[in-house]
DNA sequence: CGGATGGTTGAAACCGTTCAAAATCTGTGG
DNA sequence: CCACAGATTTTGAACGGTTTCAACCATCCG
């Protein structure tokens, strides 16, 4: 099963073909080099994208510079289910790492949405999951402390990469640097570096050479104040 | 036109009938006290609601009572289009004033997605725009001071209030408390009291007894880095 | 080997917090 | 209409988390 299908059957089981069907839109996958664009602030978005491999992200940078993460798009996460209903793009997508990504016409989702409960219904619920990760992070950025923060990411990220399988045991590749990690987190790169010091110096996690690995679970969501139920992994419903 | 009606109508022109079946759904408003939770953290949610008057607020508390509030949702905002897919509310709703909020039952909400098209882009729309002010309060927390990001928040209610017509000339009613103003801008109380009266020291803004007063506004959006794209207000489209 | 990128360190400065108390406002009942 | 209680705003001072600046070190790679 690709990677995409993976991620979306944990939210509810697919129609016999529909892993077919996406096995089939992912055929024209091509790679994004480090540090390009997928789509930037003002682009008027014709096509979504599916990461498959790699490691992408939406950001804004303000006039002076000053960037912000918004969010982490892992493998097997769509990247604008609908933002590319809106005139013109408000942030940009980058790849972090070089990254195998998808384009996915409008008229294949319409055509999706309009024939394909199953599908469709698994589309929405990724859309919802990331907006309920949006939500978490503006409660992480204005209420947790540097070391909390980190240590939530962490913990989200290992989640995350876990459902599709690109996490085993205790460790997983991040493929991002203390800059990036500032710029997600609200923080200077300094002040980054010292925290994940910390965590490293209380046996916690490492985070060495793009890996990080966990060293006491327990420990980290404690420290993380961190309920996962914000995730949605169940892909239990109410309907 | 209700106030829903008109906000709606803000992403493009409805179908003769739509704004009469708006007119009926929120027959039912009943006004929640100040304080009460519309819905909580932990709730199986049912209905959607939608805001007519009054003023509530998304948020979340950390175990040790630590509060953030994710969102304002202002007359004319629906709480919740899509969340109440998900099995159960990972935050919780609240009124901040007493607030008159009409309930839109699920069903309601699938009759006018498969049978009207112009409503279901206006609804689709709002969603969108209240995931892209997620998105720049996400940026506000993490790369803005404190002095820049309640600026910021005041033009964008600002905006967000003149759409719907209850922000008249170059002043609002904000009735919201200093202490939920911190716990909207990640600030304490008392730096929030420090940075309104820099504000009003320097002639920007005013903050009384639950009123902005605009006194320069050019200047405001200078403080705030202010581009008010993200709040795709014009309505137009690409599709 | 040299240059570039990314990680680490130290010290000083700053923004924002905390604690604690006073002042002001608001609503309510007498 | 006043008095009082509770909520909200304001103030001062000390503290601390985080930033900034400015190096230095490690690693990778051609």
């Amino acid at each position: 099963m690709n990677i995409w299908a993976r991620k979306l059957a944990t939210f509810g089981p697919l129609a016999m073909d529909d892993e077919r069907l996406l096995d089939q839109l992912i055929a024209n996958a091509v790679i994004f080099p480090a540090g390009e664009d997928i789509i930037s602030q003002g682009d008027l978005p014709t096509d979504l994208h599916v990461v498959l491999e790699g490691c992408a992200c939406r950001y804004k940078v303000l006039p002076d510079g000053r960037r912000q993460i918004i969010a982490f798009l892992l493998p097997g996460d769509l990247c604008d289910l609908h933002v590319f209903l809106l005139r013109e793009m408000d942030h940009s997508i980058g790849a972090i790492t070089a990254s195998r990504v998808a384009t996915i016409s409008r008229d294949t989702i319409l055509e999706i949405t309009s024939q394909r409960p199953q599908l469709t219904r698994a589309l929405w619920w990724g859309t919802l999951v990331d907006e309920a990760i949006l939500r978490e992070w503006i409660v992480a950025l204005g209420r947790r402390t540097a070391y909390e923060r980190i240590a939530h990411l962490i913990c989200e990220l290992y989640l995350r990469l876990k459902v599709v399988g690109v996490a085993n045991g205790q460790s997983f590749e991040l493929p991002i640097t203390q800059t990036e990690l500032a710029d997600t987190m609200g923080l200077s790169l300094v002040h980054v570096n010292r925290v994940l010091q910390r965590l490293r110096g209380e046996g916690v996690v490492e985070f060495q050479s793009r890996t990080v690995i966990i060293r006491d679970a327990e420990r980290l969501k404690q420290i993380a104040l961190f309920d996962p139920i914000y995730l949605h992994q169940q892909g239990g419903t109410n309907a």
